[in-house]
DNA sequence: CCCGGAACATAACCTAGTTAAAAGTAATCC
DNA sequence: GGATTACTTTTAACTAGGTTATGTTCCGGG
C-alpha cells in the first residue's frame, strides 16, 4: 500500500508505468509499530529507509536537560528517512507518534533503481530537497513568528501535506497529537499550546478538538500565518 | 579557484581525477558581488547554481514585519543553491554577506555531469542532505537552546565548518558578520546577541571583535552548546 | 581634521512565554 | 462500575529575551 507515496511523487513529477514498477520493487516488508517507539536511533549505521503508510511519525533531537525538538512530522507517503540512503548515519531518531504501518525499502534496492532510472533519482532527490524547505519554513517560524503564528503555519502546511494524500479536505483533518506533541514541535510548553489553541478557537481560525483539526477560517489562518505553500513544491515544474 | 569545493568533497567521499575534471567542467564563469546583495530572489526560476568560492553568502526569508531570518550561512566550498538544480524556484532568498567571489554552474552541465557520473550525482545529493542536517540543527537551536548554548553552537559549527576548507583552526577564523546579521541567524535581536557576546566573553569561552572569532575554551564552548559534529558527516562512510 | 554613517555597547523597562501546581475530563482496563 | 492512566485546562509567579533610547567607537571620504 504504497498509492500514497505514489500520489505524492506525481503531485510533482510524472512517473511512468515502468517507474512505477520500480518504485514498487523498493520495498521487501511492511511493518506495524505500536505508538511511543522509536524506530530509528541517531547515529546507527543503516542499510534500510523507512516509507511511511499509515499513522504519524517524526525526526526528533534531545538536549541533555530532557527536552525534545521535532524537526519534522511525517505523515502517510513519507519517505522519514531517505536522507539515510547517503548519509548512512541520521543526526536525528525517528519514532512513531500514533501506531503506524511502516513500509521497508533496503538500500541495496534504492541503489539499484536510481541507477537503472535516473529520473527516479532526481525525483527521490527533489523530494529530499522539499524536506529540507519544510526544515527552513521551521527555523523562520522558530526564529521569528509568534506563537499563534507559528501554530497557523504548522496546521496550514499539515493540510496541504496531507490533502496532497487525500487526508483533509477545506474544512480540516484527523490528527492524532498530543498538545506535548506539538509543544515539541513548535520549540514551546504544553502550557502554551493550550493558551495558543485556546486563542485560535476563540479568534474563530481553528479548532484542535479530541484528535481533529477543524478549520473554521481557512484564510484567515493563512493570514496570520503569512502562510505561502510555495515551499511545499506542489506545483510541478518543467524539470 | 574551486580548490575549497573539492577539499570538502573529499572530506566526505573518495572523488577520482575523472570526477574531479568532470566537476571542474560545470562551471561557467566566476562572479565578484560586492556585499549585502541579494544573488537569488525566491520563487524566481533557475538554471543555474552557485558556488562561493570567496566571502560569507546566507539563505534567508523575510517576514511582513520587516524581520529576518537567516536558515543558513555560507562558507567558502559550499554550494549555495545546489537544491535549485531540482526544485527548479527557491523557498528563500540568497545574499551576500560580504564581498563574494561566486562561481557559476548552469543546470544543463549538472545534468550531464550527474548523467554521465551517478557517483557524483549520489556525492551531490549527499551535500544537499548535509545542509538539510545543518538546518535539523538549527532548529533544536532555536526551538530549545538558551541564547548563549545556541550562540555557541553557531560558533562551534562555523569553526568546524571552515576547517575543512583550511580557514579556521583550533584558536578561531575571521568572521565578517556584523551582530545583526548574527540576531538574524539566531532568532534574537541584536542588542540580546550584545549581551550574549559579552557573556562569553566573560565567561572565557570566547571572543568577537573586529571580525574575528578568537576560541578562548574550545571544549567549554561545545559544552555548553552540547556541540556534537557527527550531523556535519565529516568522517567519510563507506557507500 | 572633521564629518557622516555604520556598528557596537549599555541601561531601564516591558512582555511573551516558562514553570509549577492543581484540578478537570475522558478513554481504557479489569 | 470503579480504578487507572493519559491528556487537557487553568492559574499565578517568574524570567529570558525584547524594546526603546542614548551614547560611544570606528572608519572612510572630503
Amino acid at each position: 500500500m504504497i498509492e500514497a507515496y505514489l500520489r505524492k511523487l506525481r503531485a510533482r513529477d510524472s512517473v511512468s508505468a515502468g517507474e512505477e514498477e520500480a518504485i514498487r520493487s523498493l520495498f521487501s516488508e511492511e511493518r506495524d509499530v505500536p505508538s511511543d517507539k522509536t524506530v530509528i536511533r541517531a547515529g546507527e549505521r543503516l542499510n534500510i529507509s523507512l516509507l511511511l503508510v499509515e499513522g504519524l511519525l517524526c525526526r526528533y533531537k534531545d538536549l541533555r536537560d530532557g527536552s525534545r525538538q521535532i524537526s519534522e512530522l511525517h505523515v502517510p507517503g513519507d519517505f522519514a528517512d531517505l536522507h539515510g540512503f547517503t548519509l548512512k548515519r541520521l543526526d536525528h531518531s525517528v519514532m512513531t507518534l500514533t501506531r503506524c504501518r511502516i513500509a521497508v525499502a533496503p538500500h541495496d534496492r534504492i541503489q539499484a533503481v536510481t541507477t537503472e532510472h535516473p529520473h527516479l533519482a532526481r525525483l527521490f532527490w527533489l523530494t529530499t530537497n522539499i524536506d529540507a524547505a519544510i526544515h527552513r519554513e521551521w527555523v523562520l517560524s522558530l526564529g521569528r513568528r509568534s506563537a499563534i503564528s507559528r501554530m497557523a503555519h504548522l496546521f496550514c502546511e499539515l493540510r496541504e501535506r496531507l490533502a496532497v494524500v487525500g487526508l483533509a479536505d477545506e474544512s480540516g483533518f484527523a490528527l492524532a497529537l498530543t498538545q506535548t506533541d506539538l509543544a515539541e514541535c513548535m520549540g514551546l510548553t504544553a502550557v502554551h499550546v493550550n493558551r495558543t489553541l485556546r486563542e485560535l478557537r476563540e479568534r474563530g481560525l481553528v479548532e484542535f478538538r479530541s484528535r481533529r483539526v477543524t478549520i473554521l477560517d481557512l484564510a484567515g489562518l493563512r493570514r496570520i500565518a503569512e502562510f505561502d505553500p510555495g515551499y511545499l513544491n506542489l506545483e510541478p515544474e518543467p524539470r
